[in-house]
DNA sequence: CCCGGTTGTATTAACGTTCGCCCTGAGACA
DNA sequence: TGTCTCAGGGCGAACGTTAATACAACCGGG
């Protein structure tokens, strides 16, 4: 800490008041007459004093920090719900404590230990697998408010996320309902144990009574657009014969619908291609992207509320509570019928 | 803090030893033998105890943390430096706080307020008026480490950025020399007292020996890739003639570049747009984006060295050094040599 | 056998706040 | 005049840690 600035002390000596009196006088108590009130500010503010958060928090045991791990920050949807919870936490009088585990499971442990550490009232995390929760749950158990931003139905633990599994169930759903039989699924979750997606993928076609081809599916080397633009490089040269591509997030689709730029596929005469999040850049790409919705606001909203409930819930978590908001499919540019069925 | 967990004190009472014995032995003291050590280790596992990182700032009069201050998360290249940074400050032990400011002087004020109070060791800042910076550099008189991440060649402040002003004389001139002679300019900084891109479009066309029409001055909405769509639609609608549009960022190109899209626009043979930063987004964009570099990774880099160099400068800082990065123009394919030229 | 130096551990005070309780003086009231 | 009340303010402890110092036991050397 540099050069601390004034203190309580400070003021005190400046005033000639006690340390005690100041810090009341500060808080508005009712208990200091307002002349002496207001010669405290005064020179409290003559002196630049701000309170010592740390040294508050230390005696009041609570910290008025949230720790916010996610995954990546190049996911624009990732982004916005960080600026979006960071602004509601804000609101609130909390600071933000943010990490990015970069997709790898012991820097998620480490950065939890180090939040704890910090004595962060509480946590909002994208976990890195969502079906390897055992540290979190161990958070919980512990009596630490923690709310997920994925869902998992039974980890009990609380959760706020979109419905992964019908979003992705939606949006195959309109490939096939558009006379698509040939769908490839560039997916990077399930390899890494978050099946939610490709589970959507399997479960709209067996709805429609239409085998999955495994060979159509492909896990990328990542999330960003990039990836997506080698995902497709790899799909292509497979040879395997594919009229339509569900992308589990935008950016992958961007890559996908830049490749076929380069190669003359076109989008969506020749290849229908879906992303997943309705990111700007999606909404506003040459070839408006069909998307599924993703609710920020709504999202950061519940999470936050929940997480600060949890926390004014001094003896003892309430059980759990899992909240999966349903998506919207945007049907816009990227997708088409399949030209069989035209 | 949720039922704050285990103490030194409740370590000292398990194994016998004193608080301070206990202390010394987690920190692997030399003067504490190898068995109490283990001894006392294991007992701390045991109690899953993690060191009160609050009770340790009070006493210590450092955090180990950095205040990071961006103007907006929605810019990806704002985002990707957050990232940066905040990777590089947790492989150095240092938690990053975080907060944005949304384009608002008061919210960055009271940003920076909170940091303070709860110590943050230092700042890094990416200031909302580049111009407007006596709040910041009183921190810094007060002896407050603080790197800001735009360059003011004169405010007195440390500072690691891009050169704009170049770059945008860059983008300016690369278009002027391929026969652009009326280009648009959609920037939204200058009105808020960041001119430093609008100084290198001017600086342009003055060396070029042509004149700035102030008819094709834009100043968008915001800097998102929906406010760039809304320019370009005023912008067309002035109905004055222009052969290329620089955008000052490629948020704001992107949206530029889809409104030409829907409007039959075709780009670059009707227009040529040029964004600035570089994002991914850009790069891999179904018509690549001509823009400007970012060296994330220098900037990051140079500001997380400067600001830790500052924090350790206990005795009063050194006078502030201001870096300022070249930047590249990248030439793809959203630019071309204009229609009367060829 | 005493002295000085190790070695291992304990005691105490700080860091800047807040909280609970106590003290003092002045006026009200019997 | 003595007692009570209340307003205004002070004192000391606590939060969990570290740093400085103190102490006690042991050791070897003269």
């Amino acid at each position: 800490m540099p050069k601390s600035g004034a203190r309580l002390k400070d003021v005190a000596e400046l005033t000639g008041f006690s340390v005690n009196t100041v810090s009341l006088a500060l808080r508005d108590s009712p208990r200091i007459p307002d002349d002496t009130r207001d010669r405290i500010k005064a020179a409290a503010d003559q002196l630049n004093y701000l309170p010592n958060q740390v040294a508050k928090s230390l005696v009041s045991r609570e910290t008025r920090a949230i720790g916010l791990i996610l995954t990546d920050m190049q996911n624009p949807i990732l982004t916005n719900v960080a600026q979006s919870v960071e602004r509601k936490l804000a609101a609130r009088g909390y600071t933000t404590l943010f990490a990015t585990s970069n997709n790898n499971q012991e820097e998620e442990v480490r950065m939890i230990d180090a939040f704890r550490a910090r004595r962060a009232d509480g946590m909002l995390i994208f976990p890195f697998r969502h079906g390897d929760l055992d540290h979190i749950r161990r958070l919980r158990n512990n009596n630490y408010p923690v709310v997920l931003l994925v869902g998992d139905l039974d980890a009990g633990i609380d959760a706020v996320s979109m419905d992964e599994r019908a979003g992705a169930s939606k949006a195959t759903g309109h490939l096939l309902a558009t006379g698509h039989r040939r769908i490839a699924l560039i997916d990077g979750g399930s390899a890494l144990g978050n099946p939610e997606k490709m589970d959507g993928y399997r479960s709209a076609h067996q709805a429609a009574g239409i085998p999955v081809c495994d060979e159509l599916l492909i896990n990328p080397a990542g999330h960003s657009v990039e990836t997506g633009y080698w995902a497709m490089d790899l799909l292509v040269k497979s040879r395997h014969d594919f009229s339509a591509v569900f992308a589990t997030n935008d950016s992958l689709a961007l890559g996908i619908i830049r490749y076929c730029k380069k190669h003359a596929i076109k989008v969506p005469e020749d290849l229908s291609v879906v992303g997943f999040d309705n990111t700007e850049f999606g909404a506003f790409a040459e070839t408006a992207l069909t998307t599924v919705s993703y609710d920020v606001e709504r999202i950061t909203s519940l999470a936050v509320d929940r997480v600060l409930d949890l926390i004014a819930h001094k003896t003892g978590l309430p059980d759990p509570r899992i909240i999966q908001l349903e998506p919207d499919l945007l049907v816009r540019e990227s997708s088409a019928k399949a030209a069989s069925a035209q």
